[in-house]
DNA sequence: AACGGAACCTGAAAGC
DNA sequence: TGCTTTCAGGTTCCGT
C-alpha cells in the first residue's frame, strides 16, 4: 500500500535492519519485478555486500552497497518489506529475500513481498532515470510554492491528474492527492493552470499536512479494537463516496480521472 | 506533445 | 453458500 508515507516507513525500517550489515545470503526467484539482470545475477551481486545506507525519493528506495552499486526498489501497487526469522517459511508473494547479521541475536531475514508484481527491483551502477527525473520530494525538499505554481501553470490537465505526475512532485498517489485537494478546498477537476497563487499555497500545505498525518499514524500504530469501524479507513474522504462531507455535510461524490477514482465534495471544493 | 484507454497481475470485497 | 464481478494506494505503453 505504497504512497510516500508508507515508503518512508519502509525506508526507516530498512535503515534499521540493513545499514552497516553484510548480506550473508540471498534467495531470489525469477519474476517480472526483476529488471535488467537475471535472478541468478542479482543474487550473486548481493551476497557479501555491505549496505551503506538506504534513501527514499518519492516512492523509490535506493540501497547503496559497498561496491558503488545500488539496489533500486519500487513497491508498485502491492509491494512491501518485512523482517522475518531466518527459518520462517517462504511466502507465496515473496519476490526477494536477503539474510543479514553476524551474531545469532542479530541474524534476520528481510523479504520483499509483492503479490501483484507491479514493483521493480534492480541493481544499478548509476542512478536510474526514474530516480533522477523525480520532482521535489515534499519531505526531503519541502514544497516551494513558486516552483510548484510554475509547474502547475504549464499544465492544462486536471489538477488531480497533475498531482500524480511524479516529475511535478515526488511521492503523491491517489490517496494523498484526494485528501490534499479536499484540505485545500479545490475541485479536483479544475485545470492545474487555473489555480490562483493562494490556492497553490493552500494545496502545498494540504499535501504536507496529509502526508504528515498519514506518516504519524503509520509510524505509531495505535492499538485498534476489532469493533472500531473507523479503523478500516483512516482517511477523511478517500474511499468514502456517498458519505457526508466531514466539513460541510454534502454527500461526497466519486468521479474517474485518468482511470483512477477521485472522491471529492461538490459542496465545499471549488 | 498531449490525451484517453488498455495493459500488466493477484486477491479481497461486494454483488447476485 | 458459492460463483461472478468489481475494485485496488502505480506505472507504462499504444494508438489517436
Amino acid at each position: 500500500m505504497p504512497e510516500l508515507p508508507e515508503v518512508e516507513i519502509a525506508a526507516r525500517n530498512l535503515t534499521r535492519w540493513l545499514q552497516g550489515k553484510t548480506i550473508t545470503s540471498a534467495h531470489i526467484p525469477e519474476s517480472r519485478v526483476l529488471r535488467g539482470r537475471s535472478a541468478r545475477a542479482i543474487t550473486a551481486a548481493l551476497v557479501g555486500r555491505k549496505v551503506l545506507r538506504v534513501d527514499r525519493r518519492g516512492k523509490w528506495l535506493r540501497a547503496s552497497l559497498d561496491d558503488d552499486s545500488s539496489v533500486f526498489l519500487h513497491f508498485g501497487m502491492s509491494g512491501r518489506v518485512v523482517r522475518r526469522a531466518l527459518d520462517a517459511p517462504t511466502e507465496r508473494s515473496e519476490r526477494a529475500r536477503v539474510d543479514v547479521g553476524a551474531t545469532p541475536a542479530s541474524r534476520a531475514s528481510i523479504r520483499y513481498l509483492d503479490p501483484r508484481m507491479f514493483g521493480h527491483l534492480s541493481i544499478e551502477s548509476e542512478d536510474i532515470a526514474a530516480w533522477t527525473e523525480l520532482g521535489p520530494d515534499p519531505l526531503v525538499d519541502g514544497i516551494d510554492t513558486r516552483t510548484f505554481a510554475e509547474a502547475l501553470g504549464q499544465r492544462r490537465r486536471a489538477i488531480k491528474e497533475v498531482l500524480l505526475d511524479q516529475t511535478v512532485l515526488a511521492g503523491i498517489g491517489n490517496i494523498q492527492a484526494t485528501e490534499a485537494l479536499w484540505l485545500a478546498r479545490i475541485d479536483p477537476r479544475r485545470r492545474a493552470r487555473s489555480l490562483e497563487v493562494r490556492e497553490v499555497g493552500a494545496l502545498a500545505r494540504g499535501i504536507l499536512r496529509s502526508i504528515g498525518e498519514t506518516l504519524a499514524r503509520d509510524a505509531s500504530p495505535e492499538v485498534v479494537y476489532v469493533r472500531d469501524a473507523a479503523a478500516d479507513n483512516p482517511f477523511r474522504i478517500y474511499g468514502r463516496a456517498g458519505e457526508p462531507c466531514p466539513r460541510c455535510g454534502a454527500p461526497l461524490a466519486r468521479v474517474v480521472q485518468g482511470g483512477r477514482a477521485t472522491v471529492f465534495c461538490p459542496g465545499c471544493q471549488r
